[in-house]
DNA sequence: AAGCTGCCCAACCGCAACATG
DNA sequence: TCATGTTGCGGTTGGGCAGCT
């Protein structure tokens, strides 16, 4: 769209996948596994590049993809992990069974981002919310921007210190914990506590239990990359202490990086 | 009914990290 | 250690649609 094709896509095709091409796609995939996206186009004989084959398999064609409908547990997930992250989708989209970083990133420009924004008062679990979040911008006649290295929003004057000023450099998570590798791989062999809807058209894989689904979030056994394992959040705590809680595991978050 | 406007989200892009020789 | 190829991530775009005038 406005810029020039990437790779030498020549005479490949681009645009919206139609349902042979996803078919083709799913139908490779079962076969003979992720991977090898250069060469998978042309085995699977698909007029496409093999990014574009990545992205539409992981965002839609994956199985136990969930689409729309986001609870919210999950908007509340996602905004405190957005505290924590900043702009590190897939890292949030690992916490979020079934969510791709694709969706979580427009969820969050779209309805989050107004949300935050329409809320004169402050975030009252996350106070530096209700400075400016990260937004859609317009296109910058620059050349595309390195993602920023602190894609914190600003810590707000006003607000309590905040015990995180800097978060790591976004660094790409390691094959053996990436989310197709782990959560997958780890799903094949765990206990299922998540079965996403039936009507898919792939068997159901089942995720790692991340929450528990028992109408309140704060109950959550969330854990970060490495295996990181958080400390169940109790909901009965305070907020205060909620939001100690989530600085205390950021930090143990840093130590283990 | 037609035109306009703004929003949503699937898909694209460039870049950096990772893998391999 | 370096060069080259591949993969994954986050930012961005624009087509399509719904709502409004």
């Amino acid at each position: 769209m406005g810029r020039s094709p990437c790779c030498s896509k020549v005479g490949l095709r681009r645009g919206p996948w139609s349902t042979k091409e996803d078919t083709l796609l799913a139908n490779y995939i079962t076969q003979n596994g992720e991977g090898q996206w250069r060469s998978l186009p042309k085995k699977a004989d698909l007029m496409r590049c093999g990014k574009s084959c990545r992205l539409r398999w992981m965002n839609y064609l994956r199985p136990g993809i969930k689409r729309g409908n986001i609870s919210e547990d999950e908007e509340d997930l996602i905004v405190r992990l957005h505290g924590l992250l900043g702009n590190r989708w897939s890292l949030i989209a690992g916490r979020l069974p079934g969510r791709t970083d694709n969706e979580i990133k427009n969820y969050w420009n779209t309805h989050l981002l107004k949300k935050l924004n329409s809320a004169a008062a402050p975030h009252k679990d996350l106070p530096h919310l209700a400075t400016k979040p990260t937004k859609h911008k317009k296109p910058t006649p620059a050349k595309h921007k390195k993602p920023t290295p602190n894609p914190l929003p600003p810590i707000d004057d006003a607000a309590p210190p905040k015990a995180k000023v800097c978060v790591p450099k976004p660094i790409r998570v390691s094959s053996a914990f990436s989310r197709s590798n782990s959560y997958d791989s780890l799903a094949s062999n765990s206990d299922a506590a998540y079965v996403p809807e039936k009507d898919l058209s792939f068997p159901p894989v089942p995720w790692p239990p991340i929450f528990e689904l028992d109408g309140d979030y704060g109950g959550a056994d969330d854990f970060l990359d490495g295996g990181f394992i958080l400390p169940v959040l109790n909901h009965s705590d305070s907020i205060s202490s909620d939001v100690n809680m989530l600085e205390q595991v950021y930090e143990e978050y840093l130590q283990l990086l």
